[in-house]
DNA sequence: ATTATAAAAGATAAAAAGGTCTTTAAATAA
DNA sequence: TTATTTAAAGACCTTTTTATCTTTTATAAT
């Protein structure tokens, strides 16, 4: 459903969020290294998420990648929304363009709540909800 | 979660349940009008289903695809899993290699019964019962 | 037997996703 | 001000997915 590199955008957003502050920048190497991603690749998705002002960053020694408060107040689904648009939410499961609530087709009824409350619950959350779950030991991003 | 190869593989076996038989059997040419799809790409997916028993066929004039009992008692889940594979279904949201209930990723609660409830419908159910629920008009598949 | 028809087979190609490499620009520390 | 560091930019490459085109094979109708 999600992209590579909407996965990897999402576990590097919260990799920041966990790790990095304004003052303690982090490059795109160690959060390669750290979460087992091609570092080259990421490079170029942590470009595109600074471009788009989902993450910030600075050039030279002690630079690197951090997030403002403005950052962490956006939600996971902008990440989504930044990487991969939001074609997934607004699809059929079977590839029908007329699939509807009156003309379901045959596990609409089943993907349908799914999608609901995977959207409310990637757009209800900020990153700082989301990276506070993680500390607290509510869910866990493992460091693949 | 599907791919395009597989939902039009689904959407061609229904509809071969509902018009075909052993002695109207269809060709790709009409499946692939009918349901607006590439027809030469169709040929090789139905080559492929054919090939591994899903759909049967026949060469020549009056020749086509059609489904025997054998194959209308194939559950959908046969098709995916013959033209995707099953790993769909047996992966993390995030992409997180060590997701699961002990150690769930921050969706894990809302991918984890989505899985399993679409998985049963699509394992628990023939092809034959499919089509049934698009006759009687509990489901819908339409025409695009 | 001949012809027409339709799938099977296989080569080829276009597009998208995933990924790498090199060069340039900006910032800092010395 | 020079060297170093790190992101930005952009060219390039690989694999997978999606798709087309051509030739061959099987079958049925005539």
């Amino acid at each position: 459903m999600l992209s590579n590199s909407c996965k990897y955008a999402i576990r590097s957003v919260i990799y920041l969020a966990l790790n990095s502050t304004v003052n303690k920048k982090i490059g795109s190497k160690e959060v390669a290294l750290k979460l087992n991603m091609p570092q080259a690749f990421l490079a170029k998705i942590l470009q595109e998420l600074t471009r788009k002002h989902l993450i910030s960053s600075t050039k030279g020694p002690k630079g690197g990648f951090f997030l403002t408060d403005e950052n962490l107040n956006n939600s996971v689904l902008d990440i989504v929304s930044c990487v991969d648009g939001l074609d997934a939410f607004n699809v059929c499961f079977l590839g029908l363009r007329t699939c509807s609530s009156s003309k379901p087709c045959s596990v609409h009824h089943i993907v349908e709540p799914f999608k609901n409350d995977i959207f409310t619950q990637l757009s209800n959350n900020t990153i700082t909800q989301f990276a506070n779950d993680i500390r607290k030991g509510t869910y866990f991003i493992s460091l693949d």
